[in-house]
DNA sequence: TTTGTTAATTGACCTGAGTCAACCTCGGAC
DNA sequence: GTCCGAGGTTGACTCAGGTCAATTAACAAA
């Protein structure tokens, strides 16, 4: 049997260090990071992180797995602000209100680190480079969102999906898995919901493309067939200048 | 002759403080943010504070008058990210790029005071309750994207309207003016693009608001008859337990 | 005062995406 | 195996909001 408890490894060894931690840190700076942390926790499809409206305590990394964060609606429904892949870190929002502002679910087995903030906060004060990089950490999100509002305010349905394919690709490719086949943790209505779209419309985007030719959908299997026909789509409506990654 | 350079009111002294630092300085600190701030700038309508692609050096308060950011699309048009009023800040989506990702053009006569970012930095490290009040401040322009992001992913031309005119009497009323009757400071066409929707879906929607006695509309000018039921029409799509403020 | 220019309004019409409903297809549970 | 239920697909129809075009209002320049 596996004992939980000894999944530990140290941020200096963990290969998302590079994403996580895309900074110049000492040693022992490293060290005292570590320290602060709490080890990976194993949590089952469907588990949720946290739940708006909870108190604020951490920040947490996602270490395996992908996470879904959301905002319930007043209507009972809820709108998904995100989709995190390892390496990426959720609750950033909830540091102001001090409690969070929206649920964080997973969507298959995940593990995630959790970064106790006050700790990390007195850190930040005794470590110029963590201060820094949480400052552009924070800085970055802001910047995605704003992208997401463009998307939201402007792009046909068309483009929002070729937008959404080509960001999960590159953030893929990102963590050394293929940019060219990859199985999309997510349901189609949750696609849907965080393009502002209807299922229906995820599904029929999602032929017509595969009609066309651009890409080839079995399921949740994805493959980009003409990422420069795709690009094509998500363009037209994108930021100006924004070569991402 | 106005000599601008006496226009210079120091952070302790100027009456956006409680806006624009919500926090517990010592006296002694608020000096060493006021030296690295620089004084007021003026600005005449038009006129833009920075643009995207510059390179990014500060951080901008509002003095006064109010400024909108927008980023230009590959397609020439442009997306309003938002409007910003006396004692908020631009440039916060800046800072990891280390250059300015939307620009922000002055809607009115306006000044602004200029926080160059390093100077502040350095601050920070040694201001406990500074770098604290910037992870709070830039955790709020998170937490305001996402319901951003929301309005525009799910709500209907009159819930978006009617979120819009609440959250802006919500501010006029912050800053101590009548959150009843104010004048809007943006066009038509900048409203419509900030809300996803066409200017004439703007002005109709005006118009039936004015018909069903809600608001009374002229030209710029904004008043709010019946708060109670916008509140009702812009709540139907809001996220769950925000009293914002 | 007239004139030019830009912003705003209104109407007629069109269309992209939502809605509703039927159906299909996996992958358990038994 | 077969049954079941959730997730996904497809078609037919509807409608909110976009587009286009004409008109009006406000205001600055001459």
């Amino acid at each position: 049997m596996l004992d939980i408890t000894s999944i530990k490894i140290a941020c200096s060894e963990c290969s998302l260090s590079r994403l996580c931690l895309p900074m110049s840190l000492e040693e022992q700076e490293i060290s005292r990071l570590d320290a602060v942390l709490k080890r990976p926790r194993p949590l089952k499809r469907g588990e949720d992180l946290f739940q708006a409206g909870d108190a604020f305590h951490s920040l947490y990394v996602i270490r395996a797995g992908t996470v879904k964060t959301f905002t319930p609606c007043e209507d009972g429904s809820e709108q998904v602000i995100g989709f995190h892949l390892p390496g990426e870190l959720v609750g950033l929002d909830a540091i102001e209100q001090e409690r969070h502002m929206c649920s964080a679910r997973v969507l298959e087995t995940s593990s995630v680190c959790e970064l106790p903030f006050d700790r990390l906060q007195e850190l930040a004060l005794e470590i110029p480079s963590l201060q820094k990089h949480f400052f552009r950490l924070l800085s970055q999100e802001l910047a995605k969102d704003e992208t997401m509002l463009l998307l939201l305010g402007k792009a046909t349905a068309e483009e929002r999906l070729a937008t959404f394919l080509i960001n999960v690709a590159k953030r893929f490719r990102a963590r050394g898995y293929s940019d060219k086949e990859f199985n999309l943790s997510m349901s189609r209505h949750d696609i849907g919901n965080y393009l502002g779209l209807a299922v229906e419309t995820i599904s029929r985007m999602f032929s017509r493309l595969q009609d066309e030719g651009v890409i080839s959908v079995h399921r949740k299997n994805i493959v980009i067939n003409d990422l420069e026909r795709l690009a094509a789509m998500a363009h037209r409506s994108a930021r100006c200048g924004s070569d991402d990654e």
